[in-house]
DNA sequence: ATGAATTAGTCGCGAAACGCGACTAATGTC
DNA sequence: GACATTAGTCGCGTTTCGCGACTAATTCAT
């Protein structure tokens, strides 16, 4: 889901993207990180530089160029938003500004086609999790199921996680095994996690 | 190779990426297509935004944000480099303001992963041309060798090209059909090309 | 002429990766 | 004790991959 704040008045839009305008002498990455905490009520996860927008479509504020950061909070962290701002689908959003629209298009398609190489997923996640969960939270991001038995092959194969001795059984079913990430830096040939079912 | 130009004599290294600053009223994205147009003597065959870099590292200018752009020309067109730019191998640059060499880098990287899923190399081609020239483009943007049987069995599966009538024969050894680039839209489930060896 | 050299293009096999249904395992509930 | 529920694995048929070896068409040297 995808975090929006109410629009002034004068807009046709009634939503646009959490935003704030560079201040000289901050850096980009201080101003998002700041944003976000102020947006969220807390500290996202992850803060992350995604891309430049530049062309005719102008930002609201009237600026030149907006720089898109993504950030992630797991949905328990989202529950505290504070303010106007209010939770929406990603398949299912309100109208927006033109170039906002496009700026997060293209954060979901980075996000979905870095995931990976890069594991993102695990800053949604206690230290200490278990294999359905994990896969729970990339469903989420890629927006479609996986097949159990292929994703742990994928997941062994990257050499991302390391099994715990804990177990955790949570109501009803068999007990979990409970495993951290412990990433093992292959020196060559190093493989992402491939999904494909 | 990448285009570098003379830094100021101020500046403790020596060369630089080309750079302007963005005048207010002008899209980055059409400064951006003026720079390389200016630096290189004639337009490039592409020219695409890539990232934006605002962390600590300071630009040469002083300015907080820089935004960097990929400008594609093929060696004949290179040739024609005007003023005090020159051309360096991207395996053995100079040093590099810190900022600048970041960008470079995030370049590369995202040129070369974008390149399965982009018809990046076929803009460096005219629009005939061989499938070995083609693959010859794939391993100088990739800086590494690809293997010719496999090389063609993504590509046709990629469906990408469609072969011409006509042939050429450029000296010696067996003539070489010429292709053009004609992607096939399959609505579903298309895939890019694949590399390995 | 004839054969070596050169470049283009294809075949096919062994290995690896993938998709996926079906299986076993351990727990709670009625 | 039967059954529902969740975790985890196995294995088989298919696709994809890496790559050496092959055929094809041309030029060059003798």
């Amino acid at each position: 889901m995808v975090l929006l704040v109410r629009a002034p008045a004068k807009s046709r839009e009634r939503w646009q993207l959490p935003w704030r305008s560079l201040r000289p002498g901050e850096t980009i990455d201080d101003e998002a990180a700041k944003l976000a905490r102020k947006s969220l009520g807390t500290a996202p996860s992850l803060v992350e530089q995604v891309a430049a927008f530049g062309d005719k479509r102008r930002h609201p504020s009237g600026a030149e160029l907006s720089v898109a950061f993504l950030a992630l909070v797991d949905e328990e962290t989202g529950e505290g938003v504070v303010g106007d701002a209010m939770w929406h689908a990603v398949e299912d959003l309100p109208p927006l500004p033109p170039r906002q629209r496009a700026m997060l298009e293209g954060v979901v398609t980075s996000l979905r086609s870095r995931l990976d190489q890069s594991p993102i997923a695990f800053h949604l996640l206690p230290s200490i999790f278990t294999l359905t969960q994990l896969q729970e939270i990339y469903e989420l991001l890629l927006g479609r199921r996986l097949h159990k038995a292929s994703f742990r092959r994928s997941l062994h194969a990257a050499w991302l996680v390391e099994p715990t001795d804990e177990w955790r059984s949570e109501g009803r079913g068999r007990p979990a095994q409970l495993f951290r990430y412990a990433p093992k830096k292959r020196r060559s040939g190093r493989r992402g996690v491939r999904f494909g079912a």
